[in-house]
DNA sequence: TAGATTGTTAATCGATTAACAATC
DNA sequence: TAGATTGTTAATCGATTAACAATC
């Protein structure tokens, strides 16, 4: 019993959300103001009668022989997410890749604010990345604990994923993404999205022909 | 009629390959020359019935009684994905996060080589990214050609990802990967991979209770 | 041999999709 | 009204998993 009548969703619907969600906002900035399912349909290579189905997992938001009004579609779709509201991210890891997000103005245009950047190479300390300044990774239980942040990105390499991992769960940290090329695990209570880039390559790579491949190989 | 006799693997498997080969070459570093299914499903988060059948796919990999041979396993896999051999992409948006990804040690440690970043921009072209000198984006079709480089990744802003997509599948690249928060198509014949980090995170944030959604947006 | 673990079948489970009545 | 498109059902499809005989 936990209060809530909510059925269960489907992961898959989840995934979808977000993908739905930035095609909205394209659309939106474009100035259409209705959008039928098979329009987003084509925009996000998925099934129209999905994109319904999806839909009324959550209410029913169209009108028949309209279509989907796209101001209230985004709106419903960032509540069900939560993207309505700033969420704060603590982001561990300062050197190249950290640095790019810290910096990365898309992060702010869809909800999120990195509100601390942390690294355990007195060497990055102090120094700037994005707006903030980097500080000691020694600070990050305070400053999960006085910033209320429940999100945490990992940009460290990869021996060191583990480690930070442990420490954010122990934090109070309830979802983690991990950029690094380690499959990190987490207590029950939080969450962990392990997306390493090297394992989406490998995985496109497979699509390459046998004989593109080897072309493609040379003499090394 | 292709000439193949293989039949369809499922997407879930290709996608599933990767995260196996990333933990048995973790496993092969700390040195252990067999593995369990049971193992496997434990490092991976994967049902080892499932791990099982994914890799008949492919042929008899393990030993009744004893498991699967570690270094056996990731030639396997690696032959299967294709990442036995060095895969050369070019990188188009010299960034941060173009840079980064430039200058990333885990894409050589598995198989690829980014052999050029281009850019646009006047003020970067030249600059170093990597090892790399930025070049023009204008000379990518010839690199395309004279390097046979058949995987492209996309490190741009939203607005320029479907240009640069576009150019890249005409000028033959056959496997893209989409690091801008546009939903990029392609002409058949080629494939994209689209990874926005901010779909990621949204994705995640479902999965935290309203009410720590609501705790950790405080007052803005 | 006894114990362990694979390869594989068969059952289950869940997700996708086509189709269409409802309705704007 | 005629045309369009949703919401929803029911059928299909495919993926996951439990179970176990084969076998190391």
């Amino acid at each position: 019993m936990d209060g809530s009548h909510t059925v269960r969703i489907p992961e898959g619907v989840i995934e979808r959300l977000p993908v739905y969600l930035g095609v909205l906002l394209q659309l939106r900035q474009e100035g259409y103001t209705t959008v039928s399912s098979a329009r987003l349909g084509e925009l996000t290579n998925v099934n129209p009668a999905q994109i319904r189905r999806d839909l009324t997992h959550f209410g029913q938001f169209g009108k028949r022989g309209v279509g989907y009004d796209t101001f209230t579609l985004i709106d419903r779709i960032q509540s069900i997410l939560g993207s309505n509201l700033v969420n704060r991210i603590v982001l561990v890891g300062a050197g190249h890749l950290g640095s790019a997000i810290a910096a990365y103005e898309g992060l702010r245009v869809r909800g999120f604010r990195v509100v601390a950047v942390l690294d355990k190479d007195p060497t990055k300390i102090g120094t700037r990345a994005g707006d903030l300044v980097v500080r000691d990774i020694e600070d990050l239980e305070r400053i999960v604990r006085e910033q209320q942040t429940h999100i945490g990105v990992i940009a460290v390499p990869t021996d060191a994923a583990q480690e930070v991992a442990d420490r954010m769960a122990a934090a109070g940290i309830r979802v983690i993404l991990n950029y690094s090329s380690a499959m990190v695990r987490v207590p029950d209570g939080a969450m962990v999205h392990n997306t390493d880039p090297v394992r989406e390559l490998l995985h496109t790579l497979y699509y390459l022909s046998r004989a593109e491949k080897i072309a493609a190989a040379g003499v090394e």
